[in-house]
RNA sequence: GGCCCCGUGGUGUAGUGGUUAGCACGCCAGGUUUUCAACCUGGUAGGGCGAGUUCGAGUCUCGUCGGGGCUACCA
C-alpha cells in the first residue's frame, strides 16, 4: 500500500547525545527495522556557533555503542546550504516569503496592538533584512500525529516565521522541512518539544508544494523531580550510561519501555523481540521519568545472561577505560582464570562497574579492608582457622565441590558454624567481607595463593598487636573512592 | 501572558463503559544462605479535583487544578 518507510534521526551536535535523544534514535531505529524501512542519520548543524566536530563524533560514538545503525548518512545539514538557498529563492520569487527587518520587539509590539494575532510584516528592500514565510490569514494548520491524533493550530495566531537570517543562512524550521522533503522522509519521529515547530514546518512544506510526512511526537523524558532530565539526575547522556557500566542491550530495553509498553506486560525483551513488537502508534502520551534503579535491575538481568566471553570483553573494555593497572592485571592472567573469575561474579554484579571490585583479589594481592578485618578477625577465629588451614592443606583436589565437601565435613566434625570459619577465610583471601562464593573463590584463586594468604592472615592474627595494628592511617570508615 | 501537549500507586506501564484496577522497579516483611547480592514468598501503595452523560466511568464530555513544551535572525 504505502511507500516503504523512511525515517530519520536528526541530532543537533551542540552537546553529548542525551538520553532523550537516544530514545528518539531507538524508536526511529525500531520503527525502521520493524517495518522494513530505512533510517537516515542527519546532523542538524546549521547553528555554526554551537555545533562542533567533537560533538558530532561523540554523538556517532554513542549511537554505535548503543548498536543502533543507520542506512544513510551521516548527512550534514549545513552542507546542504546551497539547496536550502535555492528553495528560499524560489519562495521569494513566488512571494511566499519576504525580507523583513522587524526585531523581536517589533513582533511583540505588533501582537500587543493586534489582540495577539500572528505577526505579519511587509516586504522591505532594506539591507539586513531576515526572510519571513507568509502564513495564510485564514484556516488552520493541522498536525496529524500518530500518537496524539489531530492537533490544530490557527494560522491567524501564527507569526510569519523567520526562515533565513539576514546573512542568508537558513533557520532550523526551514532546513528541516526542505531536508525531510528532499530525503523523502515519510514519518518523523521526534520529541514532543518539536510539536509546536511542526505547523511552521508544515507551512514551509506547503509553500514548497511538497507532501508532508506523518508525525509522531514522543513524550518527553524527565528527571525524578519532574523537571527536564539533566546531569543533576545522575546519568543524562549515553556516555555517562556507558561509564556507569550499563549494557547497550539493557539500555535499549529500558529506553524502549520509557513511553511504551506491551499489552502483556513483558518487561525483559531482547532486541529481536523489541523490533518485532514495537509499534509507534502504541507509544504513550504522558511524559516519563527516567528511573535509574529500574535500569539497574534490567541491566543486572542482562548481565547474568551474558555469555562468558562477552562478559570478559565488556569487563576488559571497561577496565581499559578507567584503570590501566586493573586492565593490565586482568590481561596478564591466563584466559582460564579470567573466564573463571567472570563466571563466579556473573550472578552478582548489576553493572560492569561493580564487577572488578568483587574479583580484583583474584588478580592481585588484595588490600585488606581494616574495618572488615576488625569485624571478623577476632582472636577466637584463630583456632578454627588453623583447622581449616590444615584441612585445605591436605586437599587432593582443589575445586569448588571438593573444597565445599571437605570444609563442610570439618565444620560438622568440629561443630563449628559456617560463618565462624568461612567468613575469616573470605577476609584472608579477599581482604573483604564481600566476595563471590567462598568455595568458588578459593578454587579460582588456586591452592598456593589461597594457602599463602591464609597463612599470612594466621600470622597477623598471632601477633600481639594484631587487632590494634597501629596503622597511622586509621580512618575508621570506608575510604573507597 | 499567548499557543500547544499531558495527568492510573514513589517510578514505568496494562486496561479501551461493568475487573477484587493487572504487571514490573522501588520499598517493607519473611524464606533461602558462607558474605554481599541474586533468588523465592507475602505485603505496601494508584486513575489530581469537581460536575455531567450513563443502570454503570480510570475509560466519554465540560470545567478546574497541576505538570510540561514552544513562544530566538537556537536546534
Amino acid at each position: 500500500m504505502d511507500k516503504p518507510l523512511r525515517v530519520r534521526f536528526a541530532p543537533s551536535p551542540t552537546g553529548a547525545l542525551h538520553i532523550g535523544g537516544a530514545r528518539t534514535a531507538l524508536y526511529n531505529w525500531l520503527a525502521a527495522r520493524g517495518r522494513g524501512g530505512s533510517l537516515v542519520l542527519r546532523i542538524e548543524d546549521t547553528d555554526r556557533e554551537r555545533s562542533s566536530d567533537e560533538n558530532v563524533t561523540q554523538n556517532l560514538d554513542a549511537l554505535r555503542w548503543l548498536e543502533l545503525d543507520w542506512d544513510e548518512g551521516p548527512l550534514s545539514q549545513y552542507e546542504r546550504a546551497p539547496r536550502h538557498r535555492e528553495c528560499l529563492d524560489q519562495l521569494l520569487e513566488q512571494d511566499k516569503a519576504y525580507p523583513d527587518t522587524a526585531t523581536a520587539d517589533d513582533v511583540r509590539a505588533y501582537k500587543e496592538a493586534n489582540d495577539g494575532a500572528g505577526y505579519r510584516g511587509t516586504a522591505s528592500a532594506a539591507a539586513g533584512a531576515a526572510i519571513r514565510l507568509r502564513v495564510p490569514e485564514e484556516g488552520e494548520t493541522v498536525v496529524d500525529d500518530l500518537i496524539r491524533g489531530e492537533i490544530r493550530f490557527e494560522n491567524r495566531l501564527q507569526d510569519d516565521p523567520v526562515i533565513a537570517r539576514s546573512d542568508g543562512s537558513v533557520l532550523y524550521n526551514f532546513a528541516v522541512a526542505v531536508d525531510d522533503a528532499d530525503m523523502e522522509i515519510n514519518e518523523v519521529i521526534r520529541g514532543e518539544d518539536h510539536l509546536s515547530n511542526t505547523p511552521k514546518q508544515l507551512l514551509v512544506l506547503a509553500a514548497l508544494g511538497a507532501q508532508p510526512p506523518r508525525y509522531a511526537h514522543l513524550p518527553l523524558l524527565h528527571g525524578p523531580d519532574g523537571k527536564k532530565l539533566s546531569k543533576r539526575h545522575g546519568a543524562a547522556s549515553v556516555q555517562e550510561l556507558r561509564e556507569q557500566g550499563y549494557l547497550p542491550a539493557a539500555v535499549r530495553n529500558y529506553l524502549a519501555l520509557l513511553g511504551w509498553g506491551t499489552q502483556d506486560d513483558t518487561t525483559l525483551m531482547d532486541t529481536d523481540e523489541l523490533v518485532e513488537r514495537f509499534a509507534i502508534e502504541s507509544v504513550g502520551r504522558a511524559s516519563a521519568v527516567f528511573d535509574e534503579p529500574k535500569l539497574r535491575w534490567i541491566n543486572g538481568r542482562f548481565m547474568r545472561e551474558l555469555a562468558i566471553d562477552e562478559y570478559e570483553r565488556r569487563l576488559a573494555d571497561h577496565l581499559a577505560r578507567v584503570s590501566p593497572d586493573a586492565a593490565a592485571a586482568f590481561a596478564a592472567a591466563d584466559s582460564g582464570q579470567r573466564s573463571a573469575a567472570c563466571a563466579i561474579v556473573r550472578e552478582k554484579a548489576q553493572t560492569v562497574v561493580e564487577v572488578w571490585p568483587l574479583i580484583a583479589f583474584l588478580f592481585a594481592e588484595p588490600e585488606i579492608d581494616e574495618a572488615a578485618w576488625k569485624k571478623v578477625m577476632k582472636p577466637a577465629v584463630a583456632a578454627p582457622m588453623r583447622l581449616a588451614r590444615t584441612t585445605l592443606g591436605g586437599l587432593r583436589e582443589w575445586d569448588p565441590d571438593s573444597l565445599e565437601r571437605e570444609l563442610r565435613a570439618l565444620l560438622e566434625r568440629e561443630e563449628l558454624s559456617a560463618r565462624k570459619v568461612l567468613q575469616p577465610i573470605r577476609v584472608a583471601i579477599s581482604g573483604s567481607t564481600i566476595s563471590p562464593g567462598i568455595f568458588e573463590s578459593l578454587a579460582v584463586l588456586g591452592r598456593e595463593r589461597s594457602l599463602d594468604r591464609i597463612d599470612a592472615a594466621l600470622e597477623r592474627l598471632s601477633r600481639p598487636d594484631a587487632s590494634a595494628d597501629s596503622d597511622p592511617s586509621q580512618l575508621p570508615d570506608r575510604a573507597q573512592d
